[in-house]
RNA sequence: GCCCCUCUAGCUCAAUUGGCAGAGCAACGGACUCUUAAUCCGCAGGUUCUGGGUUCGAGUCCCAGGGGGGGUACCA
């Protein structure tokens, strides 16, 4: 052997692990200052500091868990040199007693460790971490082990998808995966992304919603189904907008509007729970306040609220669009009353609307799968669940009726062909799929990446997507 | 799309009105047996995002381009 095959740095295939930086702290909890504990531990993970002293040397190690500090000495520790030549950011596995040092801090004692990667690259800074936002996006990987703040933020995100799972499911509900591709995108009001399949030959567009989908399951007889769908629109970048986001979806039979209402809010409230603490919570400096149940208020109400005029859907159009273009609204003369309310509504009361509040009773007009309001004509029956001037969901008593559907598909077909690309298509299958019958059906859809921003209080979505779309990098 | 801000060493940041491009940390070499962002000594580190321009002289001023951020439009 050279001395070059010597030093070659040949990684091992596996290593075992056997103990975690926060079971230690766990379970060595009341060891003293000075003190041994008699127990063994091998623990694994990069090297985070590194404090040499001459013939004693600590090192704070990090793995998924947390931190525990090493200790090696001179004499007890093995290849001592070595340790002490690590770099910031190497990966060890270390062997030793679990001890408590004399300044207090549990430590494993190292006796036999052994290199596992080397971090060849350089440190971000050991306390600043690292800032640049370029880097952290699009180096998730150095963001995550430099940034602290970064990791609880995906941890939360982890739970907040574990917790939501299991609270459906302990509801009755199952978990199901429809289809990405969409021959026809539907479901949502947005431009599509398309994409080709060469053996069929024919465009697919990446879906803007599972929301059809889950409805046939409906029809088929699941009662209760949810997804967390992946969805994707291709629209502009923003704080709030990634062209891939999650959406939870979920579709109860025999339910509606104010079953879709409890879940909402006892969902949130749960998750805030187990993941803050607290169904009071604070964002941006400024206090939400989740305990159910939520403030219930119509689109009119709060209009007037906040714009301070009082609209209504029998009012002359030429009324409505003067009072949306006094509010600063850009009107589009196709748009039909119900649209310009809502427009209103956007643009002078959504962004106020801190509170959690169910916005309900939104015109038919924009909202093409909702069933007709029980007692109010033109509108529909449909919910927003708004938290801190945020859209988090969207909710209706879903329209079942098939000659009804066909009508509305027919409507948003007109728009589309005055030029409107982001409105609907009929979907004939969807409308065979209704003729065999669709049950009275609650149906709900959660923006997940919004209620991790609200729950982790953090504000660009690009915080709690682990890589973000980014244009690319260029030299 | 449009508007505004921003980009300096591996990281975090300085550099007066245009006047020799610097510090801390990391890295590298060395000292130290209880440190906690260890400390101390030493050494090295640069296409100041890119390309033009103004000027005796540009990190700094001007123009164009690129990346990022924020706002705005569309949307969740």
């Amino acid at each position: 052997m050279s001395d070059d095959a010597d030093t070659t740095f040949r990684p091992p295939y596996r290593v075992e692990v056997t103990d975690r930086a926060a079971d230690l702290h766990e379970a060595h909890g009341d060891l003293a200052a000075g003190e041994g504990s008699g127990v063994t531990a091998t623990v694994a993970g990069r090297v985070m500091l590194l404090r040499d002293m001459g013939r004693l040397c600590f090192a704070t190690l990090r793995d998924s868990s947390g931190a525990v500090q090493l200790m090696a000495t001179a004499k007890g520790t093995e290849r001592y040199d070595e340790l002490t030549a690590l770099n910031l950011g190497d990966w060890v596995v270390a062997t030793g007693e679990v001890v408590r040092s004399k300044k207090g801090e549990l430590s494993v004692r190292v006796e036999r460790w052994q290199l596992l990667a080397k971090a060849r690259r350089g440190f971000g800074d050991k306390w600043h971490g690292i800032t640049d936002t370029d880097m952290r996006y699009r180096q998730r990987y150095a963001d995550l082990w430099a940034n602290e703040s970064s990791r609880r933020v995906f941890q939360a995100r982890s739970r907040i998808m574990s917790l939501t799972r299991r609270f459906l499911e302990d509801r009755g509900f199952m978990e199901v995966e429809t289809p990405v591709f969409h021959p026809i995108p539907g479901g949502a009001m947005a431009r599509p992304f398309v994409t080709h399949h060469n053996a069929l030959d024919m465009d697919l567009y990446l879906r803007i919603a599972p929301e059809l989908y889950l409805k046939r399951l409906v029809v088929g007889g699941f009662e209760r189904v949810f997804e967390i769908a992946r969805v994707f629109r291709n629209e502009g970048l923003s704080p709030r907008h990634n062209p891939e986001f999650t959406m939870l979806e979920l579709y109860q039979a025999y339910a509606d509007l104010s079953d879709m209402m409890e879940i909402t809010e006892q969902l949130v409230a749960h998750l805030a729970r187990e993941v803050v603490g607290s169904t009071v919570i604070t964002y941006g400096g400024r206090e939400v306040d989740l305990t159910p149940p939520w403030r219930r208020a119509t689109l009119l109400e709060l209009i007037e609220e906040h714009a301070g005029v009082r609209l209504d859907l029998d009012m002359p159009i030429d009324e409505l669009r003067r009072v949306a273009a006094d509010h600063g609204v850009e009107v589009d003369p196709a748009w039909g009353p119900g649209k310009l309310i809502l427009e209103v509504y956007e643009k002078t009361t959504e962004a106020e609307l801190w509170g959690p509040v169910f916005v309900t009773d939104y015109p038919k007009e924009v909202s093409p799968l909702a069933r007709d309001h029980r007692s109010k004509p033109g509108m529909a029956e449909r919910f927003e669940p708004i938290v801190a001037g945020r859209e988090l969901g969207n909710a209706f008593t879903e329209l079942t009726d098939p000659e009804e559907q066909r009508r509305r598909f027919e409507e948003q077909a007109r728009a589309k062909a005055a030029g409107d690309d982001e409105a609907m298509v009929v979907d004939e299958d969807y409308l065979r799929a209704l003729e065999y019958g669709l049950p009275p059906t609650g149906g709900l859809g959660i923006g997940m990446d919004r209620l991790v921003m609200l729950l982790t209080d953090t504000h660009s979505i690009r915080d709690v997507v682990l890589f973000p779309t980014l244009r690319p990098e260029v030299g």
